[in-house]
DNA sequence: TTCATTTCTTAATATAGATTAATGCTTGCG
DNA sequence: CGCAAGCATTAATCTATATTAAGAAATGAA
């Protein structure tokens, strides 16, 4: 709790609300002004095309803030759904606070580090599909979050490589 | 200038440089401290892979900047190159006087919505690269930026796009 | 202007990953 | 506990895009 205190200050109305799994937190074309502080559990953001197919963006696990800062920031609909891999406590609190309502220069460039981190990985991501194989991208997500893949179904982790979940059983045959 | 004034405040040490078509502003693996406006004309960043492959990441035109924001706020070497498509007048600055020595609370968030645009704009490309064609990628590139095609040789076009310059053709060719 | 270099296009072939389908394996629910 | 629904795996086939190759068009430098 330390953490997100530091983040978003002691006085912000943050709201604690328990989740179970695979209960929805937010939909996709709603303008969201809250940002979801996973302080127990696993969640994640995904979009679903047109042809019905969801599309992982990114997991968030302990510590981790999730939202569409986009919509958040400059009220757009967002894009993306968040809903619950495991039951999970979440802190939800407004990004409007986040971004124009900080008390402090101080706070304020925290946030500012934390978005542009959220930029670096970002950009890593585009990098990383652009030019790697579905099999190199498998290989670096096992690096990158180590202790994800045991908690996560191999489709979800399938979704958020941007391929199928026969393609990711082969490859995993492989290793 | 006065947007960019806006930006980082009149009293910054802001050096304006001219480059020739071709130039490189950056290299790949350099802790860089700068960011580069794009006064006039037409730069790139781009990454190289292992097999030598260009990899575009993004394209800064007329009051764009470009920039490795994560390489600047954490002190990591950046994985882009940034080079000239056109002759072109840069601005470059110090990213750590955007970050962390702003002097208004005002300026900081305008800032931090400058970042959160951004961070939008890498979420519509990560969900555009999982979720469509390269087809779909090419037509949604020239609605996003109907000016810059015909300024742009098709081959970086096709890397932008995360495609080779013959599927590009193929694609053009039925269109 | 001319020649060399780079860029663009077209076509043939190769391949990674998608799709479809069938089968055994979990999981959660009545 | 037993059964239905969803999940993971394997295999056969299909398809979008890569690779390779060659020629045409554009660009740039002498």
């Amino acid at each position: 709790m330390d953490f997100l205190k530091e983040i978003i200050g002691a006085d912000t109305k943050a709201i604690h609300k328990n989740f179970k799994k695979k209960e929805i937190i937010q939909k996709q074309g709603v303008v969201s002004k809250n940002a979801f502080y996973v302080k127990k559990g696993l969640i994640r953001s995904y979009s679903i095309d047109e042809k019905g197919k969801e599309h992982i963006f990114m997991f968030g696990t302990e510590e981790w803030i999730i939202a569409d800062i986009e919509s958040n920031v400059f009220n757009k609909p967002t894009q993306l759904y968040i809903d619950t891999i495991e039951d999970s406590e979440i802190v939800i609190f407004s990004l409007d606070y986040f971004i124009t309502d900080q008390s402090t220069k101080e706070k304020l460039q925290k946030n500012s580090k934390l978005l542009a981190r959220r930029i670096g990985s970002l950009q890593r991501r585009v990098i990383q599909l652009m030019s790697s194989s579905a099999k190199e991208r498998y290989e670096m997500f096992l690096e990158t979050y180590p202790l994800l893949p045991n908690r996560i179904p191999q489709k979800m982790i399938a979704s958020y490589l941007g391929i199928t979940a026969e393609a990711l059983s082969k490859i995993r045959g492989e290793l």
